[in-house]
DNA sequence: TCGAAATATATCGTTTCGATATATGCACCC
DNA sequence: GGGTGCATATATCGAAACGATATATTTCGA
């Protein structure tokens, strides 16, 4: 999805600043699944407004810029189910964690724990946020399944971490990689 | 890791043609944690050259282009080693299929059965593919652990999928998303 | 009291990508 | 034999997205 549906989406849920889809983007449910930055999202607000997707009001505020709230109009609803009228290509996933443990034979043994132990510790704390906000909403399934999909993820992520981080660890260090080059 | 880290990366596992590191991304073990698109990948290699982390042999061909095939050099090898020695940010996960899943209660039963089924059909395709490609390769245990990762991310969402696929499509069509926004 | 973070609006240069251009060989189907 | 689609190769470019930055006040914690 692009940024101007991933906007739609955020807005569908209720009315929104620029400032907090991206809070929405970071920290909320679709923190697992779609981003945005706010080089993006203040242009998408722009041309969705004007496209008459979206609507704005703003309020004004002391020692700072007026608050700008954003709401999605029908027209703005029929092109979001639109957008979700089409089978979605392959997730798109990077990983730099992924990437460094790859070349795990080419790390120091420190690093890759350093490295593993850091994960863990963010994996955990992830399921911690998870567990607390629980989605009680009634009616309201879908976020709730989805939810469930994104813990079944972290947990089999974390438990593979801690039950191979030995492993990892003792693979580590054993092969030099500018050496093994030549 | 931006592209050129990442093609260093797939150069480091032996030399590769632009369009073979593209294939690399694509379907290579990267594939599933990196990203690269011929429209970035050309740039950076000819970068990459400059800045003498590569080498590049031209071969002639018939009827095409003259094959360019780059290999990464020392210097090369300890960029790719510093760039491997930071702290790596959360992954970057995006995903239409959360997407659309997450607003299931927006969406007709039978639509919803289409997307989960393609995408259940689209995991055990990947499981089985992961299956047959397993690194025996003594030595090189990093890619081998990173494998067993990803299949254990890939049979998590899987099984939560088969699992909950009643669910999603029984959450399905019970709330009209222009209806429900007046 | 002070420093950091949060709250707000944005822009812009850089990076990345998707689509496209070019062209041959191969495989498959009719 | 002809047509179509895919694979194999080199690339570019316009569009999209982002990270860093600018501006400035309020809030919060030490």
């Amino acid at each position: 999805m692009d940024i101007k549906t991933t906007c739609l989406g955020v807005l569908a849920l209720g009315e929104a600043s620029g400032y907090e889809i991206r809070k929405h983007f970071e920290e909320g449910p679709f923190s697992h699944f779609a981003e945005g930055a706010y080089g993006s999202i203040y242009p998408a607000l722009g041309r969705l407004t004007q496209a008459g997707l979206l609507t704005c009001v703003e309020h004004a505020q002391d020692g700072r810029p007026d608050k700008k709230v954003y709401s999605i109009t029908d027209a703005g609803h029929h092109a979001l189910l639109d957008a979700m009228h089409k089978l979605p290509p392959d997730d798109k996933y990077k990983s730099d964690f992924l990437f460094i443990l790859f070349f795990t034979d080419h790390q120091s043994p420190e690093w890759v724990a350093e490295v593993i132990d850091a994960r863990i510790a963010s994996y955990r704390e992830k399921l911690e946020r998870m567990a607390e906000c629980e989605f009680a909403e009634a009616g309201h399934r879908g976020p709730r399944l989805v939810h469930g999909f994104g813990v079944a993820i972290y947990q089999s992520a974390l438990d593979y971490l801690v039950q191979n981080r030995e492993a990892f660890i003792d693979a580590a260090g054993r092969t030099d990689l500018v050496q093994a080059a030549e």
